[in-house]
DNA sequence: GCAAGACAGGTTATAATATAACATGAGAAT
DNA sequence: ATTCTCATGTTATATTATAACCTGTCTTGC
């Protein structure tokens, strides 16, 4: 066996960051197979897990793929933007969604403990093109 | 051939009623094969998405699975509480989310068309339940 | 009434995503 | 060196979702 611990989430983590676009774990797995043919989903998955749980990668979970976090910092509430056009994503924190999500919870007794907020639309970039044709 | 236009819908609607929890897209093919033993995914896949344009029904992006709607109103932006321990789900609705969610896409010249905000914890029932343990 | 067409749903097959369960081998601990 | 741990390999399968084409009913215009 060539590589342990966390080289596979090493690995994993470098294609992820050649890609602008969020990848499914099948996309990752293709291109981390150019090294090694045997590597199997399960190989990916985990890896993937132990990033999601160490902060570094985040799942989205309208689109089923995973992207680099952007933000250094841990314990955020990251808002995602998903261009519909182009698949770019960009991650955003809100303080006041947050504590608004947070009041909205505590009229109910709610507790939360993870948060998904995912926005689909159109970026910028691809509005301006599409005004343009 | 039996039922026609939306009563293949109307059952998809029926089952999810009366389930409180959210229903899995072959967890509703399951009961409805009950009266049709011969129903296959597409038929279910396709009442479902009928159902989720006309607003009658959501999908939880996280869980993968399908509720009925709360809110007799479209257009809004609902906010789901998903309790992890009993797997109930709460539907709210905040301006201050929405209006909040649209500031920080406009920062970025981003047009936002469909939100999906998806909390997970835990419900007050189960908290409580939790501390008599 | 009847032909043409639209359209819901049936049918078959398969794609895409994800995980269970057990085997194996490398490195650490003692 | 022995034992243990644990990441990964391996095999198999579960779960979720859709493509592509078929069929029969109802509608509409004649």
């Amino acid at each position: 066996m060539k590589r342990r611990g966390r080289n596979m989430q090493a690995d994993v983590l470098a294609v992820l960051h050649r890609c602008d676009a969020p990848m499914s774990a099948y996309e990752v797995l293709d291109q981390l197979r150019g090294g090694n043919p045997r590597l199997a989903p399960p190989t990916i998955y985990r890896a993937l897990a132990a990033l999601i749980e160490r902060g570094k990668v985040h799942r989205l979970e309208s689109l089923k793929a995973f992207v680099v976090c952007n933000c250094e910092h841990r314990s955020h509430v990251p808002i995602f933007s998903i261009c519909k056009e182009c698949g770019m994503v960009e991650e955003a924190v809100s303080q006041r969604v947050t504590s608004e999500l947070s009041r909205i919870a505590g009229q109910t007794g709610f507790a939360p403990a993870r948060h998904v907020i995912e926005v689909h639309g159109q970026c910028a970039r691809c509005e301006s093109k599409e005004a343009l044709a």
